[in-house]
DNA sequence: CGGTGATGGTGGTCCGGCCAGTATGCTACG
DNA sequence: CGTAGCATACTGGCCGGACCACCATCACCG
């Protein structure tokens, strides 16, 4: 049986020309009828299918268990080597975490922006993607999220962005690391309330990004503390012009505090760049 | 540096204290050490960061090709299965692809966005992310690339963009594909132009994604044929800003340009909440 | 009653094997 | 002499079985 699930995943390559987009082009008999070349169907991807495609709808959520390899082997009617290699591919987008020994099977983790996370980095320690970009694009993301936020936000979500402030405030003596986690969370907040979870999303992840490119650099020198307390006023800057729900303002407060607290870190000439866009902004 | 940066993340929720960046706490030897959770590394997640690392520092180039899984098996001295393992993360990534019976082995495809265009696919089909998040998305990464490349284009990128300009004109009658793919290549030229890798590749992943969403929407339509017309206005006009090294106009016509062009698809709460990012634009 | 060991199941890895596919070179035919 | 066709020697895809370290559970024992 395994013989004819396999030939039959062959054929379903080997489909004819597809008609379906041809309403505005005539179907001349010269004319190409423009084949697309084709992939072999690997019978793992049709797992990865499967259950990528069962958590995208929610029929498995977060916490759940898959079955264990061995059922799924018969379930699916593969061998285990097959079952693992979609394992692989599932962990790797961090949609599934597997542990040795767990009886329950692997845990499902539901989306997650880890392959996101690890195509930035690879970009970044490949030299494509420098600071200046980086700094940029939070700009970008950042001022979008503070300008909806601010047309956006609630009681409640002012309250909780102040508790995020709060907090930030009270890891500044617990050191660098944890008040960059708090600041992390702040600004995870703020883009939960702008309501756009791509830039939510995006802006979380190039956060991150530079956190782990600064961090090294930062680690040893001592304007940590100045650095904080000064971070710490542009946030309360940027949550009281959301409060007062003035989203120009609160845009511009992001762009400038982002400038302010990473000029000094960029070469001249980037950091130059950086000042015409604030400026282009400014005048859009 | 990867590891670096994973590292720092995971002790973001370990939460403990930090000894690293404690210059400003003391060494009690009471303190906990804040030992972090073990996670067990698996021999195919090395090999998936040994070839991951020669992609990414450019040892191992678009074109080549790895060594067969036999070989390889014997040069990591592990079995086949792991190395297979590692070979469907990699391919997974986009970094590589192989196909049976190719003698030269997998090749390697260089660092890609497929994982990222992946991740975006999941959130928009797991009604995560919405039609106007992605056009508001857009807008932020196209005026972004059109002042930038209006401030920075060369008069050969100048050509380039006419050339692809072009290109769109005389793809329109073989249908709202082509024409598509001709935008899309249009699009990628001014993010290039723009220098930022980051907004690039961004820009062209959502490009992708939301004709994905709306091609079923307007293959059947026959309101493609206007469209395409409008897009090349559009089109030419943002063009002529960049030439005349206008920036503020530059971004101001993909703001506007985006709005007519999605408008009409999105529902009229959403429609009208894009409106208000555009004129929160022009007074930032 | 609380610790403790056996136990069954799990994932990680290995092995050896078969199959279908492809590139290459050789052969046989035109 | 050139070319069409075939054999070959690889490739990756998939299989089935096996071993191990690990873990949760629970019956057993002190």
């Amino acid at each position: 049986m395994t013989g004819q699930a396999r030939s039959h995943s062959r054929r379903v390559d080997g489909s004819g020309p597809k008609p379906g987009s041809a309403t505005l082009e005539e179907h001349d008999e010269h004319d190409e009828v423009s084949f697309r070349p084709i992939r072999p169907v690997r019978s793992y991807e049709r797992i990865v299918e499967q259950i990528e495609e069962a958590i995208v709808e929610g029929r498995l959520r977060e916490g759940d268990f898959l079955p264990s390899e061995r059922e799924m082997m018969s379930q699916f009617s593969v061998s285990r080597s097959t079952v693992r290699e979609a394992m692989r591919v599932l962990e790797s987008s961090g949609l599934v975490r597997s542990r040795p020994g767990n009886p329950n099977g692997a845990e499902v983790l539901g989306l997650s922006t880890v392959a996101l996370r690890k195509t930035v980095d690879r970009l970044v320690t490949g030299r494509r993607i420098r600071l200046v970009h980086l700094i940029h694009f939070r700009m970008l993301m950042e001022s979008s999220a503070n300008m909806l936020a601010a047309r956006l936000r609630t009681s409640e979500d002012l309250a909780a962005m102040k508790a995020a402030l709060e907090e930030m405030r009270v890891a500044m003596p617990r050191g660098h690391e944890a008040f960059c986690a708090a600041d992390v969370r702040f600004h995870g907040l703020v883009a939960q309330v702008s309501g756009n979870a791509l830039i939510q999303m995006f802006s979380e992840v190039v956060h991150d990004v530079v956190l782990g490119m600064i961090s090294p650099a930062i680690a040893g020198s001592q304007q940590g503390a100045s650095m904080m307390e000064l971070s710490l006023l542009h946030h309360a800057d940027a949550l009281e012009a959301i409060r007062a729900k003035d989203a120009p303002r609160a845009g511009r407060i992001a762009r400038e505090n982002l400038f302010e607290h990473f000029g000094a870190l960029l070469p001249p000439e980037d950091c130059t760049a950086v000042r015409l866009l604030l400026d282009a902004c400014a005048h859009g």
